[in-house]
RNA sequence: GGGCGGUUAGCUCAGUUGGUUAGAGCGUCUGUUUUACACACAGAAGGCCAGAGGUUCGAGCCCUCUACUGCCCA
């Protein structure tokens, strides 16, 4: 790779990024190589559409997935990323008869044939499309192994899965009510149906007696469905309908007569208590129908309008019918009331059109059987659900599963593979088309012209990409997989599914975890939609701000399971994040003697070194164990912290106070060494940037034939053993000592490039002495002394004493008396009130018998500093008077 | 109707076995071209952790109820 040996001022994503992705794939990193003495670390990409272009969900499924994948990389498991696209059943329909509508043509036009072709064309593209979008986020994905649901491979794990359900009796086709969407003009399931409380009417119609003057009022929310009624129920306990049980009535306008009937489903208190019964287009009414044998009437044509059992009214779309009939009833007088209701309406999760309950026959997968050993996987703790809250949702579904409506009738799709026989019509499954029919031997056999759900085929996605049913070498050592990684929207569609359809095909699980993210929304908290216009395009942000700031942006400081939101300005700070990084390289690097560095520690090394090396191994200690809990958000934020707040903050600035001294001991070393951990750590998060930084620090050290040629294949830190409780308690009061007088001069208005003189008291004097020069340089003293004991014969009444945890510090001529004292004074009786809360907590009798003794002693300790702490500022105070 | 979440600084959010004075980013205010970085540095202000009870030596965290709010399922 081209390096070069300087780095630019500010980091420059765009001229860095390309040309990393394409070094790693030309080094081959992203395919793993088999080891069959290894267990594997294994995600299946929940494969994204072919509508398009992928938005920040699918960026932020790719980083967390990328996260996890270089992590388990880098600690030398054998990884598998296996990338997909998905055909997306009605959505590519839609788009694709969208575009042939704009050359004013419709599907028919072409034929089935021409149009699937047209469908391939735009998947194809497409497919190139998500690639390039994935390879812009850094993706760590190996595309020698990607697949599309619709390849030879996965459809023909279709159609034997198809095959071997409906052999088994767990496919079977029947006439249910289903949902149906008049504008893509299929059946759809119930998952791809949205409920919507909308604002509608509750309609009062009155349905003559026949042979009497007397009438029953039904109300319905959908007056037009009245031409498919086949009934009248009441509830047989209802006494108001007693005497019309057995009559019938006529259904207005068209004048058919129908029964009234009795059904302990009749809710009383809905309406009149009278329900209009119809089968074909309601689902509770089906049942009903089925229960009294009652004839079921359908009165839609597949586009929305009706047929010719609605009368006048044939040819009428759904809602004019519903207008122009309420007209008609009301000028007859059947009309008696109209009252406004709340209703549940569906809707297509495509187009959101309204759906129409329609009684068709369809294709459905007997469920609970598949239902119940997903149950069991997830109950024994064969599969974990992260955040675990999921779990009991995912149980609840299992457990109230329903069947599966699977037949679409769209083009585009995996065909189902049933064959009915012109002869003696009976169907015949078959994975290779049949010659002829197996009853009867008839060669005139035709194929069933509905495709399946796209679901059906994500079910068997983590099997199916790796060979299934093939006994692939893939499919036998990466399958289980290990984690699901998705959106928790899509825990019903993708995650149970995969889980009932694994075990049913594998009689495996098909992966052990499931780590579910939040939805991504905009900075107002809303759900990104095209309509709304509150998108945030991810190229484009990987653009403006570089793709390592986008994976910093959308996933730190986010919690397992939580939706996350998105703002230029956190997008801002993921980027300067990534600046502050690599200027801190641009430090370390531009000290580095020319030729080749010693990296090597020397023992007895400087309290700061060790401090921070001790402060590194914690990080590294804690980054580890968070990102095994798949806290991924919070393994960020410590290393950004540590990163920015400890390195950048503190240990860079005390290097430089080395550096110009003569002759301290180089901190080179351990600058070097934290660097270049840190690098390896932040890598799964910010892979652009590390690698950048790190090749460019690797050409200043010594040659190493056993360091990698990129970070990414570089080992991810492991502690040490450097923690060094000593160096961080030292640390820590030199620390306090600066900031204590940055805040006093800061207070007290001194001019920032101003020298002030001060005196510092410290019991530990020759540990405090150590590090007079980061002391005078960072807080900007000078004189300064550096005692043991107070000389308490001096008494200057201008100096501001500032008393820490053990240490004071006098800046003489500093402060005004009166505000001194003042200052003093909130901090006495700060103290005050603190040393009251500790006393009375340690002279509880149940503190002391119940707490655990660690817990008392660091109590006890407390108390001690603080009232030493309160005696000092009483001595200056007394001074002052 | 059933279920699951959320409510912590002006905004967006962390806070995972209950144990210092509850944190971060952004925003605000005051200073600063201090040779890695103004995509920065230094400092500051800002919280009855929704409310009420309870358990506990100790509660942002556990339990109960209430309010508001979001989502899922019917």
């Amino acid at each position: 790779m081209q390096q070069q040996k300087d780095l630019p001022k500010a980091y420059e994503p765009r001229h860095v990024e390309d040309r990393i992705y394409e070094f790693w794939l030309k080094k081959g990193y992203f395919t793993p190589k088999i080891d069959r003495s290894r267990k594997p670390f294994t995600i299946i990409m929940p494969p994204p559409n072919v509508t398009g272009e992928l938005h920040l969900g699918h960026a932020l499924t790719a980083t967390l997935e990328d996260i996890m994948a270089r992590w388990h990389r880098m600690k030398g498991e054998v990884t598998l990323w296996l990338p997909g696209i998905d055909h997306a059943g009605i959505a590519t329909q839609v788009v694709v008869e969208r575009q042939l509508a704009a050359e004013g043509l419709n599907r028919h036009d072409l034929g089935r044939e021409k149009f699937v072709e047209r469908a391939w064309q735009w998947a194809n593209k497409c497919r190139e499309t998500v690639m390039g979008q994935h390879k812009k986020l850094g993706a760590s994905c190996d595309w020698t192994r990607e697949r599309f649901t619709l390849d030879e491979g996965p459809s023909r794990a279709v159609t034997t899965t198809f095959v071997r359900l409906y052999h088994k009796g767990l496919i079977y086709q029947g006439e249910r009510i289903i949902n149906w969407c008049p504008r893509c003009q299929t059946a759809l399931s119930d998952l791809e149906t949205e409920h919507r409380e909308v604002e509608g009417h509750l309609y009062y119609i009155d349905y003559p007696v026949v042979g009497e003057l007397d009438h029953v009022t039904v109300a319905t929310t959908r007056p037009e469905t009245m031409f498919g009624d086949t009934a009248v129920a009441v509830n047989p306990h209802d006494e108001r309908f007693n005497s019309l049980i057995g009559k019938r009535v006529a259904i207005p306008v068209i004048s058919r007569d129908i029964p009234v009937i009795a059904d302990e489903a009749v809710d009383t208190t809905f309406g009149t208590g009278a329900l209009k019964v119809t089968p074909s287009h309601d689902p509770v009414d089906f049942e009903m129908a089925q229960r009294h044998d009652l004839p079921s009437v359908n009165i839609l044509n597949a586009d929305g309008t009706l047929n010719k059992e609605a009368g006048p009214y044939e040819g009428f779309d759904r809602s004019d019918c519903r207008q122009a009939l309420l007209v008609q009833l009301e000028r007859d007088g059947l009309l008696s009331k109209t009252k406004p209701h709340l209703q549940s309406v569906g809707h297509c999760a495509r187009c959101d059109t309204i759906v129409e309950p329609w009684a068709s026959r369809q294709w459905f997968v007997r469920a609970q059987p598949l239902a119940e050993p997903a149950i069991k996987a997830v109950k024994d703790g064969r599969i974990t659900i992260v955040p675990e809250q999921f779990t009991k949702v995912y149980l609840h579904w299992m457990e109230n599963i329903r069947d599966w409506c699977i037949s679409r009738q769209l083009w585009w799709g995996h065909r189902i593979p049933i064959w009915y026989c012109e002869n003696c019509g009976q169907p015949m499954a078959a994975v290779d088309p049949p010659e002829k029919c197996t009853h009867c031997g008839s060669s005139n056999v035709y194929q069933e012209s509905d495709v399946l759900d796209t679901w059906f085929s994500s079910a068997l996605w983590p099997h199916s990409a790796l060979g299934w049913p093939d006994d692939t070498e893939d499919l036998r050592y990466f399958y289980p997989t290990t984690v699901m990684e998705t959106g928790y929207d899509i825990l019903f569609f993708w995650v149970a599914r995969m889980i009932m359809m694994g075990i049913e095909n594998t009689d495996n699980i098909p992966f052990r975890w499931v780590y579910l993210h939040g939805l991504v929304r905009d900075e107002k908290g809303e759900k990104m939609s095209k309509i709304k216009g509150n998108v945030i395009n991810p190229l484009a942000a990987i653009d403006d701000y570089g793709a390592d700031a986008l994976r910093f942006a959308i996933t730190t400081g986010t919690a397992p399971g939580n939706d996350v939101q998105v703002s230029s300005q956190k997008l801002e700070s993921a980027r300067n994040f990534a600046n502050k990084l690599w200027n801190a390289a641009r430090f370390v690097t531009r000290n580095l003697p020319s030729g080749s560095v010693d990296m090597g520690l020397q023992p007895g090394l400087p309290v700061e070194d060790r401090w921070i090396l001790s402060r590194l191994d914690r990080l590294i200690a804690k980054a580890n164990q968070l990102l095994r809990d798949f806290q991924f958000g919070e393994a960020e934020t410590q290393v950004h912290d540590f990163l920015w707040g400890e390195f950048c903050d503190w240990y860079i600035e005390l290097a430089k106070t080395r550096l110009r001294e003569e002759n301290a001991l180089s901190p080179v070393p351990v600058l070097v060494q934290t660097l270049e951990t840190s690098l390896r750590l932040a890598h799964p998060f910010m892979p652009f940037v590390t690698e950048e930084i790190w090749q460019t620090l690797v050409l200043h050290l010594p040659p190493d034939e056993a360091r990698p040629d990129s970070i990414m294949i570089a080992p991810y830190p492991t502690t040490r053993g450097c923690i060094d409780g000593q160096a961080e308690e030292e640390m820590g009061s030199v620390i306090e000592i600066i900031r204590s007088i940055r805040n006093a001069r800061s207070q007290s208005k001194v001019e920032s490039a101003r020298w002030i003189e001060a005196e510092i008291y410290a019991k530990n004097r020759s540990a405090i002495e150590t590090h007079r020069w980061a002391i005078e340089t960072l807080a900007r003293v000078q004189p300064l002394a550096i005692l043991e004991q107070r000389r308490m014969d001096e008494n200057r009444q201008g100096a501001m004493v500032l008393v820490l945890r053990d240490v004071e510090i006098i800046l003489p001529m500093m402060a005004d008396v009166d505000a001194e004292k003042q200052r003093l004074e909130r901090e006495k009786e700060g103290l005050e009130v603190r040393i009251a809360g500790l006393k009375n907590r340690l002279s509880g009798e149940s503190f002391l018998s119940k707490a655990p003794s660690s817990v008392i002693e660091k109590e006890r300790v407390k108390l001690l500093d603080t009232e030493a702490r309160l005696e000092k500022t009483k001595e200056r105070l007394a001074q002052l008077s």
